[in-house]
DNA sequence: AGAGTCATGTAAGCTGTTACATGATTCG
DNA sequence: CGAATCATGTAACAGCTTACATGACTCT
């Protein structure tokens, strides 16, 4: 179960509705992970349902109304059980790596576009994270931030999103430039 | 669909019957996916009776009998097709980051131990990618394999593999770190 | 004799994605 | 006035994981 223990991990920084995270999940709790709304409210429907998390009606005069969700002292406990407990090793599952495995055989010239269209994908959010962690970190630099900071769960994993995308735009640049220069040497088919 | 054109694309360099990917998946086809056994029968099952892929049986006097599986013509065909349609970004979804997110909050120490584990998988990883590596370019140095080399489709992915195992060691060390030295400073809980 | 490997599958279940649906309000 | 945003859901489906099952051969 991953989005189980995502969106109680994110809870735990304040309440949230279900609209709210699904459209900043992709940067803000989880610069790593993402989810479409259905799905929260799906989870957070499973999660009240079993007592982890509770909600409470916000009415809003303008807006329509809200639920915003806190995590239970019983949602507590089995995050922390989560915590202690051993996971699997994650790996990479691109469909884009599949095909580059296949660009020298059925043809390079889309692949090549996919890959720099990767890359500057890639760059957009490099720069959309280092804005966010220099918001993060504040006035203090980055050693500082992290020994004496309240709160560095977000940051920590910003940092695993960062280094991410920069290895993806590195690979897909130097794929892209290897792919192209083997067009003019090799026979395409 | 993913094992879907993953399937086919290993295909593409040969033959191969349901075990033996199972059992390499990891590494060699794709230094970047995984998947077991019965997931690779039932997609060769399945791919088989869509006529993408077709297999022959050999039969083995000392070993069970077993089958042998290549791409058909109308398997290449969508193969390309599947390659020329863009596909969604990657993102990395990985419980160790929900735990991470939460370290601070709810305990650092099973999370040190997990992150350190973690480090020395990716190590041994990184070591194994790195002799593939070796392997596949053969005498000539990297450069002068990926302008010359007939087929450089695994050695490409398999720079991903690498560069993403390097990246989540390095990480990995260093929350861990981070961690540890807040443990002087920070009360838990 | 027992453990491990080669070889293939079925069946159930969990997660996540996509399409569809609704309805008010705000912004240009 | 139309598009976007806030807000919440249902239903169907696709994909992957896990457990279970079988059976012969090889190696220690």
């Amino acid at each position: 179960m991953a989005l189980r223990h995502a969106v109680p991990a994110t809870l735990l920084d304040g309440e949230y509705s279900g609209y709210q995270p699904a459209k900043t999940f992709d940067v803000v709790v989880a610069n790593f992970w993402h989810a479409p709304p259905q799905q929260l409210y799906a989870e957070l429907t499973e999660l009240e349902k079993e007592g982890l998390v509770a909600g409470r009606q916000v009415v809003q005069e303008t807006r329509p109304d809200k639920r915003l969700f806190h995590v239970t002292d019983s949602g507590r406990a089995e995050l922390k059980e989560f915590t202690a407990a051993v996971s699997k090793p994650s790996f990479i599952r691109d469909d884009l790596l599949v095909k580059v495995q296949v660009a020298d055989r059925l043809g390079t010239a889309p692949v090549i576009e996919q890959l720099e269209e990767r890359a500057s994908a890639a760059e957009a959010k490099i720069e959309l994270l280092g804005k966010l962690l220099r918001q993060l970190r504040g006035d203090a630099d980055e050693e500082e931030f992290l020994r004496r900071g309240e709160r560095i769960g977000s940051y920590l994993t910003c940092l695993r999103g960062l280094a991410f995308e920069q290895g993806h735009r590195d690979w897909c640049l130097r794929i892209a430039t290897v792919l192209r220069e083997r067009r003019t040497t090799h026979a395409e088919r």
